[in-house]
RNA sequence: GCCCUUAUAGCUCAGUGGUAGAGCGCAUCCUUGGUAAGGAUGAGGUCGCCGGUUCAAGCCCGGCUAAGGGCUCCA
């Protein structure tokens, strides 16, 4: 008998060379069922690895992370066992786990979604004949190469790897791999092929493109239901499906990447863009504008000539050479100059709402996610070395106020110097250590990108999460030695002496277009009141109270309201049912009841009624709701 | 940019080589209706664009344009 050491300490008595399954088994039943594999003394194993005394163990399920990878990844075998049976021809290259599920490279593989169905029937076969995958060491790369010399790719690894080479055998089927793997193939019993697309190898668009394949599996059908619907939901709540249910914005061939955006669109634009510069009024910040197109003499200055050329929009009239920015800041560097500025006027915040066209690979477009023609919140911060702390505090509280009026959780990442960098050692060290004291002193959490700050200065990154779980980068605080160097900045010191300023760039909504599309999945198109199109719609019943419905319509419109008036001839049913696919907030109907009594009924999109509102109230409670920008609905 | 997929009425989508369809929306009329779809009639399409195959192309082939998925996770 020998003895081993559990994850809480305790200890279990096992026959000597008893496995990890017969562990499990010990332990429960069900344990045994779910196990994917064994952290033996640290080290993930197979859960047919043979114990030695006195080792510590712990059995992971589907439910541990690294369990969930070991389950994926042995998926992805499974998918690998299936190609091979109906592509004999397909090469197999790398299958890993990912976040959501796991995918598997091949070469000479072509596939399209019709042989889906074909694949998972493969599949089935082979998590019915529930093989226990078996694991074969080679002690030389020859002896790996004479079973995957065939396929260039895993020659490639096996060269590069040399030793500690290992493979897995379940069935006809052997793939190279490091393991651990399930121990059988029937505990994957909810499988779905998602999608395939094209991918490079070792993802160099150098290299030879590969046929991936995108999957998911679970131990159970039911889990796998469920994922199922909760992509469809989240299919629902896609931006651009909204955005054109809601008539929010469209994109038109002629602009591939340059959204359109509509009335009501432009509603919720507008209130996002107040709400921002009733912030930044309070922060005293200035505002400016900044023209679209400059010479190329500028950008030269900029730098953006030689490094960012092919991104870049240009036109060429009379001789000269134009570029449409994509950034705003060689504009605002011009503005600085206009002025010379003592270190009493510093630090200077400057913002900038400025429309940016960078052209993006044409592959990489995606809604508003991704475009050609996006507005940024810049503002760029001139200042003394010894503002920097305060200004990033400032932008920190900033960003706070702005992200959680629309309830978006958010954490901070704090990237350093890279390797190619320009600039002193002395000013890395100032500026990095600023941004740092800043991030301490404001108490929030941060993470280090060692190395992964821009060429010019370190900077601070705002990722958000939205109500689906997904996270953005939005918000950024970039410090940059560089511009004011490249135009030569100045303030006039106390000394009398001019002293070159730092300047840090930031965005908080980053880009407007970008912002709104996760807004619109965020809320799913139920925007608070403060940002919706259509605030409150009333419905007259019959045409004798068109008129009376029309009067409301002006006082509600008079208060500061955006109200419609449903005139249309439909039934009060299907005039309800219109307003609440529009998502409108608040829906009035109105008849001879209220004529008579100035009481009304309120229904919400969500449909929630309030009954007996007299209409001062009413018209107190809402703009209440909206000039406080409140969250949620204020009537009771 | 590259790989795969898609493009038919304003929107969502059927239509596998023989003169173009549905639902919603829109228009007109009937209905004047009380809280998620009242009824009838009608208009609306060079089937994304260019070329090819064919007696005949929305459908097959090629090119272009646009859209969607992906190209970060290293056996």
């Amino acid at each position: 008998m020998m003895q081993v050491q559990l994850k809480d300490g305790s200890v279990r008595e096992l026959p000597e060379n008893a496995s990890a399954m017969e562990l499990a088994k010990q332990i429960s039943g069900s344990l045994a069922r779910q196990a994917c594999a064994a952290r033996i003394n640290g080290e993930l194993k197979d859960m047919t690895t043979t114990l030695t005394p006195g080792a510590q163990v712990e059995i992971l399920t589907f439910n541990d992370e690294e369990g969930r990878d070991v389950f994926w990844h042995s998926s992805a075998h499974i998918l690998a066992q299936a190609v091979k049976r109906v592509f004999p021809d397909a090469k197999p290259t790398i299958g890993p786990p990912i976040e959501n599920g796991f995918f598997y490279d091949f070469a000479d593989l072509t596939v399209t979604e019709e042989d889906f169905e074909k694949l998972e029937a493969e599949i089935q076969k082979i998590v019915q004949a529930d093989f226990k995958p078996v694991r074969l060491e080679y002690e030389t790369t020859d002896q790996a190469l004479a079973v995957f010399g065939d396929n260039p790719f895993k020659k490639e690894i096996i060269e590069k790897l040399e030793e500690g080479l290992s493979a897995y055998q379940q069935g006809e089927f052997v793939d190279l791999c490091r393991g651990p793997h399930l121990p059988n193939t029937k505990m994957v019993e909810g499988f779905k092929i998602l999608k395939t697309s094209g991918a490079y190898w070792r993802g160099d668009a150098k290299n030879p493109q590969l046929t991936r394949i995108y999957a998911i599996s679970f131990p159970d059908r039911k889990q796998l239901r469920a994922y199922l619907h909760q992509l469809e939901e989240a299919k629902k709540r896609d931006h651009r499906i909204l955005g054109r249910k809601l008539d929010l914005f469209s994109f038109q061939k002629e602009g591939p990447g340059m959204p359109f955006i509509h009335p009501k669109g432009m509603v919720i634009w507008n209130a996002l863009l107040d709400f921002w510069r009733s912030l930044h009024r309070e922060d005293d910040y200035v505002e400016i504008k900044t023209p679209a197109m400059l010479s190329c003499e500028l950008w030269k200055t900029s730098g953006h000539w030689d490094n960012y050329r092919e991104n870049m929009y240009t036109s060429e009239i009379e001789e000269k050479v134009f570029a449409i920015k994509p950034m705003n800041c060689p504009g605002g560097m011009l503005f600085y100059k206009e002025n010379q500025f003592s270190y009493r006027d510093l630090p200077r915040r400057v913002a900038e709402v400025g429309n940016v066209h960078r052209h993006e690979m044409s592959g990489a477009l995606s809604g508003m996610f991704r475009v050609r023609s996006f507005h940024q919140d810049d503002a760029h911060i001139f200042m003394k070395p010894a503002d920097i702390k305060n200004e990033i505090l400032g932008v920190l509280r900033l960003a706070d106020k702005i992200y959680s009026q629309f309830d978006l959780p958010y954490h901070l990442e704090l990237s350093t110097r890279p390797e190619k960098s320009i600039g002193a050692d002395e000013d890395w060290e100032l500026t990095t250590e600023g941004l740092r004291a800043a991030l301490i002193e404001s108490g929030r959490e941060f993470k280090v990108n060692e190395g992964d700050g821009a060429f010019y200065g370190p900077k601070i990154d705002f990722h958000i999460r939205d109500a689906i779980g997904r996270t953005w980068q939005c918000g950024t605080i970039q410090l940059d030695m560089s511009l004011p160097m490249r135009f030569e900045l100045e303030y006039i010191a106390e000394d009398g002496k001019p002293k070159r300023p730092i300047m840090l760039h930031r965005a908080l909504f980053g880009s407007i277009e970008r912002f709104f599309g996760i807004l619109v999945e965020h809320y799913a198109g139920k925007f608070p009141l403060w940002l919706s199109p259509v605030q409150i719609r009333l419905l007259p019943v019959a045409e004798r109270h068109h008129d009376f419905a029309a009067q409301l319509g002006k006082t509600l419109k008079a208060a500061g309201l955006r109200a419609e008036v449903d005139l249309s001839n439909e039934s009060v049913n299907k005039k309800v049912r219109n307003a609440q696919v529009d998502q409108v907030n608040y829906i009035l109907v109105l008849g001879d009841k209220e004529m008579e009594e100035n009481s009304y009924m309120v229904r919400t999109r969500d449909n929630q009624v309030h009954p007996n509102i007299g209409w001062d109230q009413l018209v107190l409670c809402l703009t209440e709701e909206s000039s406080s920008r409140a969250s949620n609905s204020l009537l009771k």
